[in-house]
DNA sequence: CCGTCCAGTGGGAGCGCTCCCATCACTGGC
DNA sequence: GCCAGTGATGGGAGCGCTCCCACTGGACGG
């Protein structure tokens, strides 16, 4: 192998060790432990003190070691953000970006930091390992699902965490944050039903997600409750394609179908495409309600009816509810913050 | 506030504080030093020290203190995925989804952690801050953009670090991963004029992304290669909706056009879709080529015929350039794999 | 039988930081 | 004029780990 000349030096070149709180204090002509105060913010520090700290700071370029720090802190200042999905489903649903986008932004403004933490099926082990070690002061959980024992293995941890989305099990046990899905779902028909709707279908969620489930409970008790039939149910994956998939058998099974509550938006878009092509009518042959009001319902046509879930309003609630737990010496505890849904009318409904 | 009664105790029930290397050891009855080796790894030891500390750990649950271990060895064991992406567009591209799980994938396999740095504009002294003080032991950038000014600053940083698609300052000084997008957008468009089409048009992506506008020069020097006019340019910012939009435009302007070479897959599947409302017939009456082969290709009608990006490999690649930085003491340096593009002949041309 | 070697081991320093506590110079009240 | 009180400061311990280095004892060759 040729080799490179190169100046000779003990260090890497551009590379000079980083600056250590020692250079900084030495050069303002204070202490270590005054200068650990000036940076930090902390007061009983006099404003010579503090000017000195901060113009040396400046000219060394310091940036504390954070490692050194959380080994005393015993704090890392960043959290966890863990998707327990196997497939990238995930990521093409706009409820859960916007979740992820509203953790981020709230973690930045707390100067946290955020890791995202994807677990494949056979990953948990790792995930727990990394979970239990403390590399995170606490993990903010999202898209779970029934299999996943993540409620039961957090607690069992005590790492300070919340849900987005009410767990499957301990669900007395960890802080969550959800909307009361059932409600809307019920709302979303009722608005349906008043409208004049009798032929009520519903295309529902996956049947391992709470959510689903229980919006499919919330649009059945409104059809009972009008003393009207609640056999019209179609499945999808809350993707676009599949519920257009859902609402083409519906259609087939049902042709008289005058309404469609959909469990998401991404569904209620794909049934709107599946009525365009069987040549209905939006909103005066079917009229068809979405869920979630984010991202999609404005670029349909007709611009979808949905019901509204306060996305960033979950995410600010679920990460205030971390950092509760975090702070607080109590540690873990289980807390939760049910948030209402509310209709937003447009014109599929 | 309610008194709760609970055990009198100092620790906080059911998190006893994490029992330490010195605890191990001395419950196996060896050094810190030796329970240390053992632990990671190290030769030197003898098979009884090694399996008594390895019960040690098993009986206590221990788990070594990350801070503790990263202020001595100086790695973090965790690399930054940079993402300078102002909007939610990125998660909603499959291009970006799988190489983010592609990325993770790689990282995981060493027992590497992501850390998501989403960066809107305003963010990016926060983000060259946290880059900077070594919280990470690398990065990798994605969906970067010609404003963002993220490869200087990062080569100034000194920090390993590898892009995914060539950056638009210092090429020559970050290491990289890309595909020859000019040879790809060129295989496309001959791939049309071998087949017969005559009138070929374009829906180029952004042109702020180096992969738009490479794409769109290969268009253009198939085209000028054939003597064919290269006037039917569209633009798209990736997504369906606006491959739908330029395709409409585009067969307004120009009816008798018999082919499309679409910059991304979502922008092809979007002019399908304008192609189908027209009524016209794909491939006969139109040919159409998309670009990436991720996600969207066999779910269209017809199935897409496209030009394949290997992700999975680039993000491999992408990883395996980072680890050598970050491993080998020379430091950051650039470096760059470029793989060729290959055409997957489906039906749509 | 003694020196050499080496696998295996433990002592101890030190990574860069925070925070407890002792110290010190001042102030003001009696 | 002296002492308690107060704000500012620095010394030093220690967080939990890795790694350098010195040490030990048994195997082995001369």
């Amino acid at each position: 192998m040729p080799r490179v000349s190169r100046p000779s030096s003990d260090l890497p070149p551009g590379q000079a060790s980083a600056p250590t709180l020692d250079e900084v204090a030495s050069r303002a002509g204070v202490s270590r432990a005054t200068a650990s105060r000036a940076i930090n913010g902390g007061d009983r520090v006099s404003a010579t003190a503090r000017a000195a700290v901060e113009a040396a700071v400046r000219e060394l370029g310091y940036t504390p070691n954070p490692a050194a720090r959380s080994l005393v802190t015993r704090r890392t200042d960043s959290v966890a953000l863990v998707v327990p999905e196997p497939d990238e489903r995930v990521f093409s649903d706009p409820f859960f970006v916007h979740t992820l986008r509203g953790v981020n932004r709230m973690l930045a403004a707390r100067d946290l930091q955020l890791v995202l933490l994807l677990a494949r099926p056979g990953d948990e082990r790792r995930l727990l390992r990394y979970l239990g070690s403390r590399h995170v002061d606490g993990a903010i959980v999202v898209s779970h699902h029934r299999d996943d024992q993540l409620a039961d293995h957090l607690a069992a941890l005590a790492l300070p965490c919340a849900f987005i989305g009410r767990p499957w099990t301990s669900a007395d046990r960890v802080a969550y944050v959800d909307t009361d899905n059932v409600a809307g779902g019920r709302a979303a028909t009722e608005l349906l039903i008043e409208r004049g709707c009798r032929r009520i279908a519903t295309i529902a969620g996956p049947g391992d997600m709470a959510a689903g489930i229980d919006r499919l409970k919330g649009w059945r008790a409104a059809l009972r409750a009008a003393h009207l039939a609640d056999d019209l149910v179609g499945h999808g994956d809350f993707t676009e394609h599949g519920g257009e998939m859902a609402a083409r058998q519906l259609l087939e099974r049902a042709p008289d179908l005058d309404g469609i509550v959909a469990a998401s938006d991404l569904m209620a878009a794909g049934a709107l495409r599946a009525l365009a092509d069987a040549g209905r009518v939006v909103p005066d042959d079917v009229a068809v309600i979405g869920y979630d009001d984010v991202g999609v319902p404005g670029r349909t046509t007709p611009p979808l009816t949905t019901v509204r879930n306060p996305i960033g309003e979950m995410a600010e609630q679920a990460v205030r509810l971390l950092l509760e737990q975090i702070n607080d010496q109590r540690g873990p505890r289980p807390m939760r913050v049910i948030f209402p849904p509310a209709l937003v009318r447009r014109d599929s409904a």
